[in-house]
DNA sequence: CCTACCGATCGGTAGG
DNA sequence: CCTACCGATCGGTAGG
């Protein structure tokens, strides 16, 4: 029971951290601002992480574990043409961005601030994302779905989905559903195909 | 001559300002790192500048304005059709983005770090710029040359082409110029009428 | 542009 | 999980 309290009190300040992280940045996010939130001293948290590197490497990676098992999820649900696939990994990423909103944006704005040791633990989470990216795309460069190189499509793909974490508003009008259809509409040249 | 010598002291802070943010981020980046850059001591930074943030408005101030110069020149000089236009608006936004790099990583990244005072001063560079791309796309929509809706294939591009700082190596195979032919591809239907 | 310095605050630790 | 505290460093200022 210990152990399961002490796993609760990780994960509610790996939460906590992510939002202080959001709003203020990682740098001018302090200990004792963390502390707070817990209801703890600052001295405390030290008992939970070794220091603030590994808050900040632990809130990325819980992102990058649920967006790798949503892709995966999503990629074994959907029907096998390549339009679908691309619709369901594109719907996917949004969720995955709107759900752990915070942890994404941490992962986006504050990956700099990793020291090497995380930086390299948490590149094999992407580089696995990633492939899966690579997947879905080539089958639809294959298919004729759409037209380019398959890196630079790729990359485009994945910065207009992660530049939505910049503007898009939950409580507004459009749904991650239609937001996703919009881009592969955008990009797609033989709908039919689908 | 003072204040051609002062406004080219200012220039150059700027300059090494925006490097360091970039490396450092703002927050990490210390008066004490920038005043050993320019050759002088931490108090005497003060009296170029009021205070950091001061700093951080003025390297986004620099590269929004160069933005938008360029832009505008593209446009002039590119042809009447809505596929040269649109053609010259990526070419144009992705020269900015290396020509210009640091500062746009800067604006891109620290944007959040701005007070109010500042953010509402650059605000209306933004908006101004904002508008071209606006204009632009809604012409190559109207032209069937896009699909979507107007918003959203704006915020779509836009975050394509932002991303790129994040991965494009100037060192690398690829030019500017086919970067952008590249996304227009992508997002082109009929292409035959640019 | 410099010297000298300030009050505040930071991440982290020792010992319980 | 707390108390008490550390050395370091920060942005900025006063007075020249």
């Amino acid at each position: 029971m210990t152990l399961v309290n002490a796993s609760s009190r990780r994960k509610e300040l790996i939460r906590i951290a992510a939002r202080l992280f959001v709003v203020e940045g990682f740098d001018r996010t302090t200990v004792r601002m963390m502390a707070q939130e817990m209801g703890i001293k600052s001295g405390s948290l030290f008992h939970h992480f070794r220091d603030k590197q590994e808050i900040l490497c632990a809130v990325i990676e819980e992102g990058m574990h649920n967006a790798l098992a949503l892709a995966r999820l999503a990629l074994d649900e959907a029907s096998a043409t390549p339009g679908a696939r691309l619709d369901a990994m594109v719907r996917a990423h949004l969720e995955t961005l709107l759900t752990d909103r915070n942890a994404h944006v941490v992962a986006l704005y504050e990956w700099r601030r990793l020291d090497n040791e995380s930086r390299s633990h948490l590149v094999h989470l992407r580089d696995a994302y990633e492939a899966l990216w690579k997947q879905v795309i080539d089958e639809a460069l294959d298919a004729g779905l759409i037209r380019g190189d398959p890196l630079s499509v790729r990359r485009f793909v994945l910065g207009a989905l992660n530049w939505t974490v910049r503007w898009y508003d939950p409580e507004g009008p459009r749904s991650p559903e239609s937001l996703a259809r919009e881009l592969v509409t955008m990009i797609t040249h033989n709908p039919s195909a689908s």
